[in-house]
DNA sequence: AAAAAAC
């Protein structure tokens, strides 16, 4: 497609007839108030603020206003809305879209939105409730690409309706599993040894007692009797079967001596009858790419440092054979020390926990949906899994653990804080994991992480197993990581920090003040069926953002940093439902999180970095299917230009003119440009040299090469490294112009 | 000039 096709783009964007002062933080006098400093008045109040004058400026209709600054070229963009994408039309995601849902009158509908609900309920109480845009969903009453997902979950019939109703039948069979027999099952083997655990999440089987009453006779790897109920709650959720069947020419590298080679099939590695049974349950078919290689390697006890495309399943892939190893090996010592430590507090639940397996995430949200997976891969085990993160009552929390924790998922700021109260020890924490690993070492998290796991009573590396998982592996992170590891392998899985394919990945020139206009555009020109995650820079502005298209009339909710942990949650929950199918949010939603049905990521603010713009927009095309992301890009964005268009490139997309001509401007402009801030005091010559080396490993695609990363060697550090087929994605950040790193955030830092 | 993560 031509790239001429935006050019001049800004002269017809001046020519708008908007009142754009109205845009986010818009020039005129008027002071925005956020929706949570408001008081009971609030709705009228905010109304007021943004008064009718807003209103008249979005009066201004927004699609006859939009189309004429497409030329046509990008008009096709606009139709591939609803569904007449020009190449990707005749994917399975997209065709089931009617070709007439976007124009559809949706101009119409938006002003009776905005008349009727202008002065909505307040904030508290919309929270959840907006099904506005549903209501005035005559325009969007046709199932928009549902094709997309339901392709998948029949795909899995022939592995799964085979298995799933006998998950478990080695196990000694269920034909007469109802409650009764669950009861009668379960008072068999363990009687008066488990109570349910409360706290609703209350997974694992075990309680506090089982613990004082457990013998050696107790098997560890044999499952626990089945819970109906309980299996209901875990797996009866929407399909979460991967497909990745097509991916099966991912090109995968692993580097570090003696790798264990790939499974091609869950059963390939023994994991056990309760991991296989729970596999079969969860209706996960095949593993991913990255499940292929980092089971095995896991299993083997080896250390890891595993980079994977958003959406393909890592969480899994560390959950699976770690849990595994549990099983297999028993409690151990940890079951010990926490008999003993109940003795010296002298009380009942009181003990300290002495988690097996530790798993860090940088956010809330992350933990909990680590949590949720862990509980799946616990059934009938056990292991019980616990979950600590900051914001939610830590005395609850507390109560859960001492009903036993043996796989413990956590944030580090709320982990600390049980260290330091004595609920949580690390002395027999063999395995940790750190999810979003980059994120995890970077500036914000290092100390803690270092406290976490160096300062403590953690077993040293060596000792405990290590691994790290992310979407994205800068450099500096690279390095400071092997701090943590110990003879590791790297395994890079498709385009290491790069992004799917599947996404499909748009770069539109749009002014701060037509990006509300714009916005509306977009989510009139989406089904109603799909979900949409808009990404702002600020909290502020998130407030801002969505209050706006609360008044606008969409079912939208917002998460971010600000908000309270139980909002938070309770957004995620209306987003992930399809209650509120517009989510306005900051970065704390753009890692990890795996919300199904998402097709539209959209920037409306870019983000500063690189790394960031990935994580965000992997928040769609998840498990194979196809995802859409814009971004608006104007003047305020230019640090990342150059980085924008690498991805661009590497992903395959489309390019715009224009972002290429400021890329080449930016580059020039830059040359001298130094390196990361985070780096720039106290960066060694011997870290310069780690970085060099390395590099060819990338080189020889699809073959595994054995030779010496494992553990004190660096990855890649220039352009050989990783320019390849498996890419970074900072292809001219690194290494092809000027060998170091640089990133100028938004605020110039 | 920011987000996130403990209270």
């Amino acid at each position: 497609m031509s790239h001429v096709a935006v050019d001049g783009l800004d002269q017809q964007l001046s020519a708008l007839d908007l009142n754009s002062a109205d845009g986010q933080g818009g020039g005129t006098g008027r002071r925005y108030i956020p929706p949570h400093l408001r008081n009971k008045d609030a709705g009228k109040n905010a109304g007021n603020a943004y008064s009718s004058s807003r209103q008249s400026g979005y009066s201004v209709p927004p699609v006859l206003s939009c189309y004429p600054r497409y030329p046509s070229q990008e008009l096709s963009f606009y139709h591939a809305y609803g569904g007449a994408w020009p190449d990707r039309c005749d994917s399975p995601g997209w065709d089931g879209a009617p070709n007439n849902c976007f124009v559809n009158g949706f101009h119409d509908n938006r002003m009776n939105g905005a008349g009727n609900f202008t002065r909505g309920p307040s904030r508290s109480d919309r929270s959840g409730r907006g099904s506005f845009r549903g209501n005035r969903g005559g325009t969007f009453s046709q199932p928009m690409h549902n094709a997309a997902y339901s392709g998948f979950e029949n795909k899995d019939g022939g592995w799964n309706t085979a298995l799933n109703r006998d998950a478990y039948s080695s196990f000694g069979g269920r034909p007469d599993r109802g409650k009764s027999a669950f009861f009668n099952d379960r008072g068999t083997g363990s009687r008066g040894r488990y109570e349910r655990g409360g706290f609703s999440a209350g997974g694992g089987m075990g309680n506090s007692r089982w613990v004082e009453e457990s013998r050696d006779e107790e098997d560890w790897s044999k499952p626990t009797p089945p819970n109906e109920r309980l299996e209901h709650e875990l797996f009866s959720a929407s399909n979460t079967g991967i497909n990745f069947e097509k991916y099966d020419d991912i090109p995968v590298e692993a580097t570090g001596s003696n790798c264990p080679g790939p499974i091609d099939n869950f059963h390939d590695v023994d994991m056990g009858e309760i991991v296989m049974g729970n596999i079969t349950l969860s209706r996960y078919t095949r593993p991913t790419p990255v499940q292929k290689h980092a089971i095995p390697i896991i299993k083997a006890k080896r250390d890891l440092m595993a980079c994977a495309q958003t959406g393909s399943g890592k969480t899994a892939a560390f959950l699976l054979p770690v849990l595994s190893q549990i099983y297999t090996d028993g409690p151990g010592e940890a079951l010990q020390a926490s008999k003993t430590s109940g003795q010296e507090n002298g009380k009942y639940g009181r003990r300290k926990q002495y988690p097996i397996s530790l798993v860090l995430a940088p956010t809330r949200e992350l933990a909990l949906q680590i949590y949720d997976e862990a509980r799946k891969f616990a059934y009938r085990s056990r292991v019980r899994p616990c979950v600590v993160y900051g914001g939610a009552d830590i005395g609850q929390q507390i109560r859960d653990l001492e009903r036993g924790c043996h796989l413990l998922v956590a944030t580090p700021g709320r982990l600390v804080d049980m260290m330091e109260r004595g609920k949580i020890g690390l002395d027999y924490c063999n395995y940790l994991v750190l999810d979003e690993a980059d994120r995890m070492l970077d500036m914000g998290f290092e100390p803690q992480i270092r406290r976490i796991v160096e300062q403590d009573t953690m077993p040293p590396k060596g000792a405990r197993q290590t691994m790290m998982f992310s979407a994205t592996f800068p450099k500096e992170i690279q390095i400071l990581a092997r701090d943590f590891l110990e003879e590791y392998i790297f395994l890079a899985v498709g385009r290491v920090g790069s992004t799917s394919e599947n996404i499909t990945q748009k770069v539109v020139w749009v002014e701060e003040s037509d990006k509300r206009s714009f916005l509306l555009d977009l989510l009139n020109a989406t089904g109603k069926d799909s979900l949409t995650l808009v990404f702002v820079e600020t909290k502020k502005g998130a407030d801002a953002l969505e209050d706006f298209l609360y008044r606008e009339g969409y079912a939208c909710t917002s998460i971010h940093g600000d908000r309270s942990q139980r909002d938070r949650e309770e957004a995620l929950h209306q987003f992930r439902s399809g209650r509120c199918p517009i989510m306005v949010a900051t970065a704390v939603a753009a890692r990890g999180l795996d919300i199904s049905n998402v097709k539209h990521v959209i920037n409306f603010d870019l983000p500063s970095d690189i790394e960031e713009y990935v994580h965000r927009i992997g928040r769609t095309g998840r498990v194979g299917n196809l995802g859409l992301a814009t971004s608006f890009y104007n003047d305020k964005n230019s640090n990342i230009t150059k980085d924008l268009l690498d991805i661009l490139v590497e992903a395959k997309q489309e390019v715009p003119s224009w972002l290429e001509s400021l890329a080449f401007e930016h580059q020039h402009k830059n040359s001298t440009r130094g390196r990361s801030k985070r780096f720039s005091g106290g960066f060694g010559a011997r870290d310069y040299r780690q970085m060099a080396v390395g590099g060819n490993s990338f080189g020889n695609r699809g073959v595994r090469s054995a030779g010496g990363h494992g553990g004190n060697r660096g990855f890649g550090g220039n352009k050989g490294g990783f320019g390849n087929f498996v890419s970074d994605g900072y292809g001219g950040s690194y290494g092809n112009y000027g060998g170091s790193y640089t990133q100028v955030d938004w605020w110039g830092n």
